[in-house]
DNA sequence: GCGGTAATGTAACGCCGTTACATTGGCCTC
DNA sequence: GAGGCCAATGTAACGGCGTTACATTACCGC
C-alpha cells in the first residue's frame, strides 16, 4: 500500500505479504499465522516481513481491513421495511459468515464491533424510514448488530469443538417426562433457526406494527 | 482430586494448581497462565505441574470445571412465569458476568455451551410450566441461552479494546439530518439495556401472551 | 563510479509448552 | 534396620514463537 515498488528484486510488497497471511489463514487456522511460516511461504526472510508490516498486531489490522473491504457495499431488497431490514441482517450473517476467519482476526485485534460500520448506516436509513430516529433508534441498531454479530460468533466457536455441545439427555432427572424435549435439545443446535427467531423477536419489539 | 496426599513434602496437589491457576488467572489475564509462571508461583518445578495436571489444556478443562461447580444451583424468583424466567436469565447473565475468566477459559477449551446445563434444566421447567414443551420449549431455551451468552461474550471482548468501539460519527455523511441518532450511536454501548429489550423481545416473541 | 537507502539476510534473546532423564523422599516388606 | 518401590520433584534440553540488533545486498539518482 505505501511502499512504492522500487527494488524489482523479487518484489514482496505489503499488499502481497497480508495476501499470504489471508490465505495462510483461510486455508488453515489463526494459529497457522507466525511470522516465520508466513515468510517460509513467501520465500523471504521474517525481518522482510517485519519491515513490510511492522508487527503481527498491525499484519493482523491489515488483514481485517482488507477483508473488511469486501463487504462495503450492501445492497438492500425487500418491498416492506421489515423485509428490508431482515433483508440486510440475514445478507450481513451471510458475510461474516462466509468470512470465519475474519470474526476470529478482528477478535483477536478487538475490533468484533468496528467491522459494523456500513450496516450500521444502512440500517439506520432504513429505520429512518419508519420513523424511528434518535435514541429509539440507535437501541435498535444496537439490538440488531449485536444479534448478528453473536450469533456468527457463538455459533463459530460452538463448531470448534463439536464434542461438548450436545448437551447429554442423561443429566435431567427432571425432564424424563418430556421426552420430545430432551431429544430436542440432544440434537446439533440449529443456529440459522436461532438466528431468526432472535431477529423476529426484535423486529417485532422495534418495529410493533409499523 | 485424584492424587492421595501421602508425601507430606509440600503437598502440592491438584486442587492446588487448580487453586493457583484460577488465582493467577483471575488477579491478571488468561495470558498470564503459563505453566512456568504457574510453578514459579507455587514455588516448585514446571514437571510437578505437568505430573498433577497433565498438561496445559487438561489443566482449563479442570479449571472450567471448579468455576462452573460454584454455578450449579440456581434460584428462581418471580410471580409470573414471565418473571421468574426473565429472572432465570438475568441471573445467569450476571454469573457470567462475574467470572469473565470462566467465559475466557470456557472459550478456549470450546466449552461455551457446555455450561449451561442447569440453566437448560431451570428454563425447561419453567416453560413446562406455562404449557411450551417439545420442540417448541427446545427453540426457546436455545434462543434464551444464545442471547444470555452472546450478550456477555460480546460485551467482554468489546470492553477489551475501548478504542475502536466508539464508532466514528464522521464517516456517515447520510446521516447528517439526525444528529440524536449520530450522537447515541457515538456513545459507548449500554450492553445491560440492549441485553434487556433483547431479552424482553424474545420472551414476547415464545411466550406471546402467556 | 559512488553514496544513500530500501530491502533482505543472519543470528540471537527471551519466552512458550512439553518431555527425557536424574534425583529425592516417604512407605512397605523382609 | 536395610533395601526396594514408586510417587513426586528437579535439571536440562528441544523446537517453536515474536521480536530485534546488526550485517549485507541491490537499486536509484547523481
Amino acid at each position: 500500500m505505501s511502499q512504492p515498488a522500487k527494488s524489482a528484486r523479487d518484489a514482496i510488497s505489503q499488499e502481497i505479504v497480508v495476501e499470504a497471511a489471508i490465505r495462510l489463514v483461510e486455508e488453515n487456522d489463526l494459529d497457522a499465522l507466525t511470522m516465520r511460516r508466513l515468510a517460509a511461504e513467501l520465500g523471504t526472510a521474517v525481518t522482510s516481513i517485519y519491515w513490510h508490516v511492522g508487527n503481527r498486531d498491525a499484519l493482523v489490522d491489515l488483514m481485517v481491513d482488507t477483508l473488511l473491504a469486501d463487504m462495503r457495499e450492501v445492497t438492500v431488497g425487500g418491498r416492506t421495511p421489515r423485509a428490508r431490514i431482515t433483508s440486510l441482517c440475514t445478507q450481513w450473517r451471510q458475510r461474516l459468515w462466509d468470512h470465519p476467519h475474519l470474526i476470529a482476526l478482528a477478535h483477536e485485534r478487538n475490533k468484533t464491533l468496528a467491522m459494523f460500520q456500513p450496516m450500521q448506516a444502512a440500517l439506520a436509513r432504513e429505520l429512518h424510514a419508519v420513523g424511528l430516529r434518535g435514541k429509539d433508534a440507535a437501541v435498535a441498531i444496537r439490538g440488531l448488530q449485536l444479534h448478528v454479530v453473536s450469533s456468527v460468533v457463538i455459533e463459530r466457536t460452538a463448531q470448534r469443538g463439536p464434542t461438548t455441545d450436545a448437551t447429554d439427555p442423561t443429566a435431567w432427572p427432571a425432564l424424563t417426562e418430556d421426552p420430545e424435549l430432551v431429544a430436542a435439545l440432544a440434537a446439533p443446535v440449529d443456529y440459522r433457526a436461532a438466528f431468526e427467531v432472535g431477529l423476529d423477536a426484535l423486529l417485532g419489539r422495534f418495529l410493533g406494527s409499523r
